[in-house]
DNA sequence: TGTTTTCTTGACCGATCGTTCAGGAACTGA
DNA sequence: TCAGTTCCTGAACGATCGGTCAAGAAAACA
């Protein structure tokens, strides 16, 4: 910081501020005078550090990414048993989706659902995310497979995605039916799933 | 129609087109005027028929209920094997998410991701058809167990909720990655996870 | 033809939208 | 102190928003 004014607020402290209304309310619904009043900061100090609303936005989303889903990913990527990480995973998923002052869903399903075929950056930003997520949900799936824990003759990327999938789902589930029982009926079967064997099911009928 | 002016269009004609519209955009995204242009009926006509644009989306919403998630249900209570329905279900939604000129995703699921945690009418419409979804993946999950192609030590309930959220994931992930090669693979997992038997894994490390 | 009823149109309304920028404030360095 | 740099504020801008309603049109009926 050299010559001027120092800034008066921090700027990752506004954008987390930025990130739970857009979280809460998406991006559209939210305006920039709402916005001023939950970062604290005029529209001038807005603009001049983020850009646009649409730069918020991304920002706010890779700033999820960093704090929320970076979480998710270290539950994860733990150097346990593959298995155990991917319970852990969706364990962690329920008592987010269930915290009191937290909004419901998550900022990437909803942005996925509300923006990802109209908005070419959002796309791409929430595309990055869920190929993390898939990916990380692959690394545990290989070790899993490794360990014996999961069917080795069963497709890791197949299960990877089925996970990645199973994810959003219980974030859409959790908006419409904030109850722990429906989320943790979910994520037994889900987590029973990784049990099944390879079984040429989806295509018997061909 | 007695006495006055006949009506020029008809109701439901311009009802899917205007579903069309909110499926596409979502709701704040959607303005009266881009309605107007694609309903090709003047503001008054529309608010004279479908009082405001808050009705007019919920409206959508029953229309999509009755046209879209009726076919999906019907697929579902088809006489036949429960377990066969429930594959036919998720066919269905496969190509529903990979015709070239259907707007992505699900008009629910988007729904449910802008609106359920914030209009009430919304939360109340979406969790309706959420909750139909999910009674007719019961129905068929029962018939599955009572011709042995489920494991009756199953809870019905578990799976038909796994299944509804399951759906909403693919939508989901149908608007992230529209490729039929992710749904698939989603989709085989998702079916082979009612192979398998029932397992108390969820709850292991308690 | 005139009256009544209902429908269609689109200009208009008040409010809000996202963005800009002039004026003033807070700092550094000469 | 002054000049330059950077930050903060919020009024103002042009555009758009959702909704209203006067005027005219299309019908039935007397």
């Amino acid at each position: 910081m050299g010559v001027g004014r120092p800034r008066e607020f921090e700027r990752d402290v506004v954008l987390d501020r930025a990130m739970q209304v857009f979280w809460s309310r998406g991006y559209e619904a939210t305006s920039i005078r709402h916005l001023v009043d939950r970062m604290r900061i005029q529209r001038g100090s807005l603009y001049d550090t983020f850009g646009d609303k649409r730069a918020l936005f991304f920002a706010a989303i890779d700033r999820y990414d960093r704090v929320v889903t970076a979480k998710l990913l270290a539950a994860l990527d733990e150097p346990a048993s593959g298995k155990d990480a991917i319970r852990r995973f969706f364990r962690f998923k329920v008592e987010l989706a269930l915290e009191p002052r937290r909004p419901r869903g998550c900022l990437v399903t909803n942005s996925a659902s509300e923006l990802a075929s109209r908005d070419r950056g959002a796309a791409t930003r929430v595309g990055a995310v869920l190929a993390k997520i898939e990916a990380a949900f692959h690394r545990a799936v290989v070790r899993a497979q490794k360990a014996g824990e999961v069917d080795r003759t069963r497709d890791p990327r197949a299960l990877a995605r089925f996970l990645t999938s199973s994810a959003q789902g219980l974030s859409v589930m959790a908006k419409a039916f904030p109850e722990r029982a429906v989320l943790e009926d979910i994520v037994g079967v889900v987590l029973a799933a990784l049990e099944s064997r390879r079984i040429p099911w989806a295509k018997s009928s061909t």
